[in-house]
RNA sequence: GGGCGGAUAGCUCAGUUGGGAGAGCACAGCCCUUACAAGGCUGGGGUCACAGGUUCGAGCCCUGUUCCGCCUACCA
């Protein structure tokens, strides 16, 4: 027997331990099923479970315990990612603490120990995915810096690069001062902010006067190397090549014309910094300009900085506006908004930076990955990314790949010291050809994202032909959230494309962001971060895991509220208590029919009418939410089988076989219970996937005969599991419809409950040969002791009246109630059942609607109003009569 | 600057090809009916943001407006 409460704690271990020790999460190499795959979007190695996390996995696993019930051949593979910069933060931080410092411990010692920081904390996350049920095949776990990924790493960077698809140069790219490195465009966050505009006067050298130029960064014309004008404009035609000298530093630099410069913007001259703009860039090879770094990787001011030297950047731009005004040179200030960048691991502002750096050339790549999807061969979903993801692709810059820092997979080139030739290599080279063994290594690690990149593929044991990537690639599908679409799904198309030459997944799923439930971003710094453990603490695992799903609407934000959790949890309680009413009405060894005994010949004859409604019912929802899941419209799913469990098993189905189990049929008890378990462990079934651990204790500890050992790998139900009964559908809705009418006048009138009542029926001979059979469940449901049915029925003095398609109900209640209630209550209903025909009457004498509307559209309208005319008929009889009652 | 999404019951949201709007929670009334008060039954509650248009018919399609949110971008 269950416990009185369903007590999450304590079986949520037992049960995923059972899981593990069974090894129902270990996929095959090589199987005869068919396969269906995910793997697992990498979260960083030193990171811990959010609610961005839990989402995620929820997702990946109902799909991936959906298809391994289904009967496929499923790997979810899980993993970490050494995520360089995020990690070598915080290692550095934790160094820091103790007084130490990267640069005096060394890059070797240095690496060590952020492998020994991943060996104490790298397991948080992966036990915290395990406590959310996650049915990942954990013998396949994989770390972006394994062997085997490393290997794949280096031999993809050398393919690209003897491709000419990765080269080397000096160009502008984001420099973080904090960290120290290079970041690709992607990793910069942009913050529009209200800053403002100088206009700085610079001098001309052949005659008075001078010209203004406008800048948001006023310490950056300390490395104007030019000014430029564009050639159309009049108002400076005269001037250019002539030269103006900048202030204080006294350089002369020259007036220049180019087509970039916009006339309208500021003055229309523009002040030319190339070793600190990208624009300025361009225009300076352009134009062979110098360029002149005043800045150094830690953002302080260089020799070229003259009296700004070694300051900060910052501290430089107030001392250089105070000198610029101080000298005069300062026109004016305006307002201006502006998007300044920073950088997205530690919110330094980034500077735009001269350096050497690799890069991907990306545009090859990119095409092939917009054909993949415009092809078809990678369908995202919702569709509504897809344009994100063209826009994005179409205007791609080459990807910038190479990061000083040291925690990662460090670039695959040695420099001969002797010739300067460049060795890019698989293996590391002893002597360059030259003869010499003075051979350096780049000492830049590579871009996180250039192994994520290749993670479905590398993961499965590329480059070496394995079965896993002969079974699983392409991949099923991609379950990740929409920010990092950029940064990792679009680059794991191109990648995967590159070098299997198929796309990595057949589907990408892109799920919502979970927001507060004020709709604001989740994030620590405001406090309002949700943690997901404390969800599964207090609510169970399962509550929580449902209420992501049911939350998982496609296209939409989620604006999370505990209430919510709170009220699955209730749902939790239903089914525990269900399962607790069957073990009560049934012992150990029963004999429960099999679906096949219930549909025989000799069964099914025996089966009621409720029987026949709730397998039906099993049939219609095992199809919807096989569709829903199959659509990725995961609430659907969750809010069809709510529906199901609650309102028409245990509402219902539940309350209308009572008697029989009540009752002293053995016979008749036994098909009622065995429909109950059969309904019941379908439902389970379908539940399972969502709500993995509840659903396995019940079924537990049901007492019927298991036919597999785990929940786990039962069969998930399909449409055959219930049997399709459309008769009984139909007359089911009559009983609800009864049902449903007395227990309306009873609440609307106040009727006591326990007041066991009268009830007459007026209605068509054919309605009668529904209800006389089932009559029963009038009774019970509607707490009725005596019914009478028939097509010449009169109402009752002092009746209440209920009208429902082709019937009208009568209970009589001579003395229960005030006449005047009962005609309020009725005079009410007549008022809305006019509107509605009213409405509908004008529709059907619409000549127009006649004539163009569907004739399926007509007859439904006309079958609604002549229902309408019977009801508001069936109503004002009864007004009528009470009111003569009342006089009488 | 460009693009995308949202606005539906008090709250959070569903609403598949256009055929008079639904759920959960909250609220109100009645019930401790032997699975469940974390429950049962009943009920109230909506000009589907605004203005036009297409259509016999619009929450849904088209145009415009307002207000939110997001993505993206080298106007110094």
């Amino acid at each position: 027997m269950l416990d009185k409460r369903y007590n999450p704690k304590d079986i949520e271990k037992k049960w995923y331990d059972f899981w593990l020790e069974k090894g129902y999460f270990k996929a095959e190499a090589k199987s005869d099923k068919p396969s269906y795959c995910i793997v697992i979007p990498p979260p960083n190695v030193t990171g811990s479970l959010h609610i961005g996390h839990a989402l995620d996995i929820t997702l990946q696993d109902v799909l991936i315990r959906w298809k391994r019930m289904s009967g496929y051949n499923t790997l979810w593979l899980p993993g970490t990612d050494h995520a360089g910069i995020a990690t070598q933060n915080v290692v550095e931080k934790a160094l820091q603490s103790q007084g130490e410092d990267r640069h005096r411990l060394g890059r070797e010692k240095f690496i060590e120990r952020v492998w020994e920081w991943k060996k104490l904390y790298g397991g948080t996350i992966i036990n915290q995915l395990k406590s959310m049920g996650a049915s990942c095949d954990w013998s396949r776990e994989r770390f972006t810096l394994d062997e085997g990924l490393s290997k794949a790493v280096r031999e993809v960077f050398v393919r690209l690069y003897e491709e000419g698809l990765i080269y080397r140069g000096d160009y502008i790219i984001n420099w973080c001062p904090r960290c120290h490195t290079a970041l690709s465009d992607l990793e910069v966050e942009h913050e529009d902010v209200k800053g403002k505009l100088w206009y700085i006067k610079y001098k001309f050298t052949h005659k008075a006067g001078y010209i203004t130029v406008a800048t948001t960064r006023p310490e950056t014309y300390l490395g104007d190397t030019a000014v430029a004008v564009n050639p159309e404009d009049r108002r400076y035609k005269d001037i250019i090549g002539k030269t103006v000298k900048l202030p204080v530093l006294n350089r002369e630099v020259p007036v220049i014309a180019d087509e970039f410069v916009d006339s309208s913007f500021g003055t229309g001259a523009v002040k030319v910094t190339p070793a600190h703009d990208p624009n300025d860039f361009e225009i300076a090879r352009r134009h062979n300009l110098p360029f002149i770094k005043i800045m150094t990787g830690d953002g302080k001011m260089t020799e070229e900085a003259g009296p700004y030297r070694g300051q900060d950047r910052f501290v430089c731009r107030k001392n250089v506006l105070n000198d610029l005004e101080d000298l005069g040179h300062l026109e004016k200030v305006t307002d201006h908004d502006l998007a300044i960048g920073h950088c997205y691991r530690c919110k330094t502002v980034i500077e735009p930076y001269l350096s050497k750096q690799w890069f991907v050339k990306i545009k090859p790549l990119a095409e092939e990955a917009v054909k993949a999807v415009r092809d078809g061969n990678v369908k995202i979903i919702p569709t509504g990314w897809e344009n994100s993801y063209f826009d994005w692709m179409e205007n791609i810059k080459d990807w910038c790949i190479s990061r000083q820092i040291w925690w990662g997979h460090r670039i695959p080139v040695w420099y001969c010291k002797s010739c300067d030739e460049i060795i890019v290599s698989m293996e590391t080279p002893s002597a360059c050809k030259c003869g010499s063994s003075n051979l350096a290594q780049d000492e830049d690690v590579l871009d996180t994202w250039f192994s994520s990149a290749l993670w479905p593929f590398s993961t499965l044991g590329w480059p070496e032909d394995t079965d896993e990537l002969k079974t699983f690639y392409p991949t099923s599908v991609l379950i990740t959230g929409f920010d990092i679409l950029f940064f990792w799904v679009a680059r794991m198309i191109m990648m995967g494309l590159k070098l299997m030459n198929k796309q990595p997944f057949d589907h990408v799923y892109i799920h919502a962001l979970i927001r507060d439930a004020e709709g604001m971003k989740m994030s620590k710094s405001k406090g309002n971060v949700v943690d997901p453990l404390k969800m599964t603490d207090a609510y169970g695992t399962d509550a929580f895991r449902f209420t992501l799903a049911a939350y998982a609407a496609q296209g939409r934000d989620i604006k999370f509220n505990e209430k919510r959790v709170e009220g699955y949890g209730h749902f939790l309680n239903k089914i525990w208590n269900v399962a607790r009413f069957i073990s009560m009405n049934m012992k150990e060894g029963d004999r429960v029919l099999s679906l096949e005994e219930l549909r025989s010949g000799d069964v099914s004859g025996r089966l009621n009418l409720a029987e026949r409604w709730i397998l039906s019912r099993l049939s219609d929802i095992c199809s919807d939410v096989n569709k829903a899941l199959e659509e990725y419209r995961f609430n659907d799913a969750a809010g069809i089988l709510y529906q199901f469990m609650w309102h028409e098993l245990c509402d219902w189905y539940v309350e209308m076989i009572k008697p029989e189990l009540y009752g002293d049929n053995a016979d008749a008890k036994m098909v009622a219970l065995s429909a109950l378990v059969h309904v019941f462990e379908a439902a389970l079934s379908l539940l399972h996937p969502v709500m993995p651990f509840i659903t396995e204790e019940i079924w537990q500890q049901l007492p019927a005969k298991k036919d597999v050992e785990s929940l786990c790998v039962r069969k998930y139900p399909d449409a055959d599991t219930g049997i399709y009964d459309k008769d009984a559908e139909d007359k089911m809705s009559v009983i609800m419809n009864v049902v449903e009418g007395i227990r309306s006048i009873r609440g609307e009138l106040n009727i006591q409950p326990s007041l066991e009542l009268k009830v007459l029926i007026k209605t068509l001979d054919s309605v009668e040969d529904v209800l006389k059979p089932n009559i029963s469940y009038v009774m019970k449901l509607a707490r009725v002791q005596e019914i009478q049915i028939g097509s010449d029925i009169k109402l009752p003095k002092n009746s209440a009246t209920a009208i429902k398609p082709s019937m009208e109900i009568y209970v009589p209640l001579a003395g229960l109630i005030d006449v005047d209630v009962e005609i309020n209550r009725l005079k009410k209903d007549f008022a809305k059942t006019e509107k509605d025909l009213v409405f509908i009457n004008k529709k059907l004498m619409n000549e127009d609607f006649r004539s163009k509307a569907p004739k399926a559209v007509i007859d439904e309208n006309q079958t609604k109003c002549n229902e309408y005319k019977d009801k508001l008929q069936g109503i004002q009889d009864s007004i009528d009569k009470l009111k003569k009652w009342g006089k009488e």
